[in-house]
DNA sequence: TTAGTTTCCTGGTATATACCAGAAAAAGAG
DNA sequence: CTCTTTTTCTGGTATATACCAGGAAACTAA
């Protein structure tokens, strides 16, 4: 009939949803640095009662702008404003905390626990041992100004490194080990994928479970080309960003 | 395993969601097999009468699956189970489309769009050109076995490859520029971050706007040393893993 | 002052319901 | 048999409501 006619130009905002109107409206507060880095925002509650909505969207919004790596919550204390990215060079395998210290950010290590253990199946085959070997294992929490950025679980072939354990943890494993037991690193090979946090993970960084992360695996090789060391990084996807160098192969 | 001590007869609920029992079945399934690669999953309406929960509760156990990478949902299709991740070798530099079919994975190609652009203030800067300078600018879309896995857009400076649009670009950029431009990639540096797709990224792909990605930034040298070409790569996240080896300097 | 308690506010979980738009299958027409 | 229409089923959006547990700040008693 004649609805095309009457047809009045629909703004955009009447097609697009509500909680995605909120979305954009919080985001272009935080570029326009209204809400500035660690900012609290407005809580799912205020959020509902100030854009007429039920709670229910208010928190979908807050729960998109999450995804997007905006924003980060902290159980029950309410959600705040992401600071920015820290990029972690992968192709120089200096550790990050080397690294982050020389550029004047501050990185603190917080070990979560330290053990010998027997070597599983997976890790042995990764590690090239017999599975039931002794292994040090240990996990540890990095943050920046106090906010946690990644956990990082790893695993050092015992035999190599007698009384690893004895040294103090918050510092590089690499330095330690060139420096304490004359292991010298020739070369890492990593691995990047992105996956929901498991609940252990998401409490060492005080966050929800199934929080989007990544997880950066390494495995790192001694000069007599034999891996000593597995290590299971997880990051807060949001504050992650990786770099790397590729080189072509010349004799192409 | 960690059977949870005593169970308390307690009818109303034990202290895991439900959401999460939920999650937790049908992880069991597909780990086990019962649910395979691209299988259907139930409902959400036929979850929430068979688990006897409500449709949200549903809901938010699949979209909790859907974070994690094991399911995948298509709109208003319904959800299905996540093939396994498919590798890429940033080291290598060796173009993904040529490293699946050297390993006997398919890897179709479709180009959506190609023109000649201006290069803006961010992308001149990467390149190190001047803004406004001429680019050939193509955006591709990387399926496996009809599966969209990545979309990704490339800007090439045009000065350096006449006539570079009236190649076929459903093949490898280096490949093609090497050819019949007799330009040779020296290196290149890659960015991986994660982030929420934006909407054009999202129906590129298929998907709903913020899904999670792992967006692969790459600024290619050629062997002058000069960058020529900028790519940026947005991954379906649970579908990928960056894999990397990391070289140790010697002169140390 | 300080230690302990209370109250408020936060996000987390959960239900029951409603309507929409699009995909897909079923039913009908030629 | 093919082409079209209808129905069913899917996820997406949205509301209003309820209770819980823990963080934080205010209050209160030593």
């Amino acid at each position: 009939m004649f609805e095309d006619l009457i047809q009045l130009p629909k703004t955009e905002t009447s097609t697009t949803p509500q909680y995605r109107q909120i979305v954009n409206s919080i985001r272009k507060d935080i570029s326009a640095g209204v809400l500035k880095e660690h900012a609290p925002l407005p809580s799912e509650r205020i959020i509902a009662e100030r854009q007429k909505v039920s709670r229910m969207t208010a928190r979908r919004a807050l729960e998109t702008l999450e995804l997007e790596g905006l924003v980060y919550s902290e159980k029950r204390r309410g959600r705040f404003v992401s600071p920015p990215r820290l990029t972690y060079d992968i192709s120089s395998m200096v550790s990050l905390a080397a690294h982050t210290q020389e550029h004047g950010n501050s990185l603190e290590i917080d070990v979560i626990s330290s053990a010998i253990t027997d070597a599983n199946a997976h890790v042995a085959s990764l590690l090239g041992i017999l599975p039931g070997t002794h292994l040090y294992q240990y996990t540890r929490v990095f943050r920046s100004k106090g906010h946690a950025i990644f956990v990082e679980t790893e695993y050092v072939v015992a035999s190599v490194c007698p009384n690893f354990l004895s040294h103090n943890l918050q510092q590089s494993t690499m330095k330690l080990l060139e420096n304490h037991h004359n292991i010298k690193t020739q070369h890492g090979d990593v691995k990047i994928r992105m996956r929901g946090m498991s609940a252990i993970e998401a409490q060492w960084l005080g966050l929800q479970e199934n929080h989007a992360g990544i997880e950066l695996e390494q495995l790192v090789y001694d000069t007599n080309n034999r891996p000593f060391c597995l290590g299971y990084q997880m990051w807060r996807g949001e504050l992650a960003e990786f770099s790397a160098r590729a080189i072509v192969n010349q004799n192409d």
